[in-house]
DNA sequence: AATGAATGAGTGTTCATTCAT
DNA sequence: AATGAATGAACACTCATTCAT
């Protein structure tokens, strides 16, 4: 580009350049995220995720405009993350039985809430576009759990007995049982406790042939 | 009151004794309970409280310590009712998979949140006598679905592939579901929801006899 | 009344009775009153008007559920006072331009801010019902001497050349003076203001009699 | 920048120089004057002129050091036009009367805030010289107006029963009723306000020859 | 010349808790 | 038995101001 040619000079933004993704921004956003899943929305302060990130709190209203819209970037963000995860395991060439083990262990491992509960205690807070746009990002994550189990009913891998929705519901409800025995006093190791789960749903579902 | 007066001894009432606690005791028990089960523990006001039993926040003080034992209370009896309820269903001359459907309608009916989400979220401001005490509860109520499976295992009615407390676990796991399908569009009937849900479950546990 | 009649009892409220109009709430009101008129709504914050009170912040809340409305309340008590007062003397058996001197000294002596200026300032944090509560009020100071002009004009105390709603508006603005000038180096005693400007006022609307 | 160099001597335009000020500084200050003028001093934010201007919060504090700097020459600015414009009507050969009307519906159709209201508004944070530079602006424009009640005085066109002094605040103060009336329901023509205002002075000021 | 980043001080509001009555 | 009064600690949010780039 020459910047001789009067006409066209490019001109350059006048002022600081923006950095691409504030890494500041991107601490906030990773703080909040583990936050908001480790205790929920109310219990959340914008004073915590700013001590936790070394920053002002004032600082945390520089990149969001408040404590909602932070709430819904992160868990869009998780949604987003868990969804790729996902669909990676379920496009492994693996049997359907596996790959719900590998995803059940992948999500398990990952201590958080129960993700209705946590919606619940922010929803009086979020507008209906924040609503969605989170209901969208989890869309997205059941959808490919249903999709896969449409697959498996389709080419006979599993029974038709029970509808795919149903089926996704049941795999993603299984998933919250960590939380109700983490908390109690009987620590059974994750991969065994999956198993067993796993086991359970899948003498359920799977073809007799 | 002078108990030595040959009139005014305070002549015992014959038959079983009303219970003791004051009425407005057990209208704040009540109340506190619902609330309690509605919205979680830091959603509750005790101002709420008083104000849905017609009192003051100072009487509920004069009652109860302080937010937490409140808690503690409310639970502790809402877990007892439910014990006890589930305890009669399973002592009815009926097939275990009918009395889990009893069962599973019957909580499912109730609205209100999960139970471990709602713990956690009180956690931070029970004492661990608080807390034992719950789960002490709690655990009364599982322990009568668990000894349920045992016995179904040893007299052969499902088969012995699972562990009970893994069972009883995966059971109350189910009955949670309910939240996480009404609030989204699809609304199933609650029966046709169980009817599905232990379906699977039982697929996977009977006995092939 | 009769306590001993069983079916008459007449029930004395439980627990601590209220105090008649409690003091702490009045001098809130008389403090709030005078810091609005004083600096307007914005510049009053809950905490000054409670260290003015030697209370705290929350005990504001205790009486007043919010800013507003403790704005409200003070302004209706405010304007109720200048009314009384200003009805008081313009019942009195003298002429009505003497009237008018002693209205404008009372109220030029009471230092405040001009209030349109206060209702602006106030206007996006009141609700209607709010605004309507002090407009009404308001209201009943004008119609106060809206009505002596009107019936001056009637009498031929006055010339009918103005219509008595600016009679009363222009009387109102001129009232507002005192600030104007107070502010700034020539201060004028009270009283030779207010004689110089009802002077002129009454010299327009005289009647030539 | 070299001046010795003969090639880049920084020729000096002919004819009267463009303002110096820069145009962004103009923007900021138009904009301000604006803006403080419409909703007084605390509720204007920095933000907000930054915005409306198209720039940023840190490019007004290039221009300007602080807030209470920016308000000092945004009203110095208005109140010199003001007294221009106030001059300029005055210096007309019309009867004073006419220019008082013709004043005071410029006046009155600029809708903004009352002068004195503003002030209160930033008098705790203007330094004494901000303040006192904002009295000069406003004491020629008060000037003007005394200056000519003085020569009508002199002249005989008004009677010298009162101060110019006087005269003049007593034509201003009559200058804010419109925001008094404006604000209600009752919305009278500017102009017919202004004929109805002047009248009642000038039947009270006039010479009676 | 102009901006992105960051902050400290303050504001309205809520709530569990205490205490004298 | 029940209540009115009062409080301290926390929280979401705003804004003028500073500074390196």
């Amino acid at each position: 580009m020459n910047t001789n040619q009067p006409n066209s000079i490019p001109k350059r933004k006048p002022g600081r350049p923006k950095v691409e993704k504030s890494p500041t921004k991107m601490s906030i956003l990773r703080t909040g995220a583990f936050l908001f899943m480790e205790v929920g929305y109310e219990k959340v302060s914008l004073e915590s995720v700013a001590k936790a990130c070394g920053i002002t709190k004032a600082s945390v209203y520089y990149y969001f405009n408040n404590k909602s819209e932070l709430f819904t970037e992160c868990l869009v963000a998780v949604m987003t993350i868990a969804h790729n995860a996902t669909a990676t395991i379920l496009s492994e060439p693996i049997p359907l039985k596996d790959k719900l083990i590998k995803i059940a262990i992948r999500q398990m491992s990952n201590a958080h809430l129960d993700f209705e509960s946590m919606m619940r205690d922010a929803a009086v807070e979020l507008s209906d576009e924040q609503t969605e746009n989170i209901r969208k990002a989890e869309k997205k994550l059941h959808d490919v759990v249903h999709d896969a189990f449409q697959n498996a009913i389709n080419s006979g891998e599993i029974n038709n007995h029970h509808s795919p929705i149903v089926l996704a519901h049941t795999f993603v409800a299984l998933l919250t049982m960590k939380n109700h025995l983490n908390l109690k006093q009987q620590q059974i190791p994750v991969e065994q406790l999956v198993a067993q789960l796993i086991e359970i749903l899948w003498t359920g579902i799977q073809n007799e042939g």
